[in-house]
DNA sequence: AGGAAGTTAGGCCACGCGGCCCATTCTCAC
DNA sequence: GTGAGAATGGGCCGCGTGGCCTAACTTCCT
């Protein structure tokens, strides 16, 4: 018997995870709506798999995997999202996921994936020998990483996606305007912005950011 | 038998409808995955009932609505979404919607609402009675009303979010800068934001721009 | 007929913003 | 312990942007 919980905040998709599930006879424990609700229900629940989206309110997809794993390191976690970035799934994959599985997948590949994944073999319909492969073999021996956001950086596009000015933001982080606009820089040349309002644009595509 | 066409680019959600409609006995005559696609399937398949997504690629489902109920003024339309703004809700009620739930709503309720707007009566769970006061009372003698953006708006800020400045704006619709930046003027103003990447992320929130 | 709203366009101005230099400090990894 | 990357700042420059005000033309509703 296998446990699942489920970590969503869209009511319906959970329904549905939760029937196709069971109907696959997996036992579901139990739903999340938020990062940090999954987090708590593991502990109190001990699911043997999260099935985890990456868009959730008060904390997202990916830092509660990151947590998670941190606290169960052999937690098998399946990462739903309905952005396929490279780079969201590179980091939900080193936040600790087991699989990555985009919303267009079907609603048989999360459930297979889910059951092959608890049995130790993540797969995915479309990604998974690509991610597998990554996963297991070392570091990839590439040089260049496509490195996301450094924290600084993050916590100041997700001020700016907020509605802060350039000042405004540096006010509120007690440091100089010219710092805000240095670490932007750095932003626009990671995401491939050339202004502010790409940068948002594209982090909010990938994830790392939140429309309140 | 009641017929239903199910418009939602998300795989999972389409099949999780389905399934719940065919559970409930109603026939889902087919699945579109955007506004057009829908708009198509509509003269296609004749299905007495449509159930569509806000937020799609190609066409908007507000939009794909507003055409939908130009051609079918009789065919009923339940607009399901993310995001539950009342500023979206009315623009979806005036394109032509039925009914107005949001992914919160649970399964049974997006099937309740369907079969009982078929039988002509829109019923949502949550705010149904307030919608259908406002949709079966005359105009309610409301005279400031927030009206969200016209067309010409939408179709700039559209293309500022997919990354045009202003002057290449201008040269794509064949207007004056000067007109674009006027017209970035009165959607800040309607949509209460201070700059272009507000105004974009206002305009994601509500529904009525596409992340590509 | 007349008014409201939408689309077009101009001028002007102050400030924000992004591009491009640079330097210092700190931490962490190799 | 040297070097890479992160975080902190500075200066400069030129264009972009947003605020404000006016105005013409069209369409549509009254």
């Amino acid at each position: 018997m296998t446990t699942v919980l489920i970590a969503d905040d869209h009511q319906l998709l959970r329904q549905a995870l939760r029937r196709a599930m069971e109907d696959a006879g997996l036992v579901v424990l139990g739903e999340a709506g938020d990062g940090a609700e999954a987090v708590q229900l593991v502990d109190e629940l001990k699911p043997e798999l999260v099935i985890m989206d990456v868009t959730m309110p008060v904390l997202g997809g990916i830092e509660a995997t990151r947590r998670l794993h941190a606290a169960h390191p052999d937690l098998p976690i399946v990462i739903l999202t309905m952005h396929d970035e490279d780079a969201l799934r590179e980091e939900a994959l080193r936040a600790g996921a087991s699989a990555f599985l985009t919303k267009d997948s079907s609603m048989q590949d999360v459930v297979a994936t889910a059951i092959a994944t608890v049995a130790g073999e993540a797969l995915s319909a479309e990604l998974a020998s690509s991610i597998l492969t990554e996963l297991t073999s070392p570091p990839p021996a590439t040089v260049v990483e496509p490195s996301p956001l450094t924290r600084r950086e993050e916590e100041i596009l997700q001020l700016i996606a907020d509605g802060y000015s350039t000042s405004e933001v540096a006010a509120r982080l007690f440091i100089s305007a010219k710092t805000v606009k240095n670490h932007l820089a750095s932003v626009y040349d990671k995401l491939d912005a050339r202004d502010r309002t790409q940068a948002v644009l594209s982090a909010v595509r990938i994830g790392i950011i939140h429309l309140n």
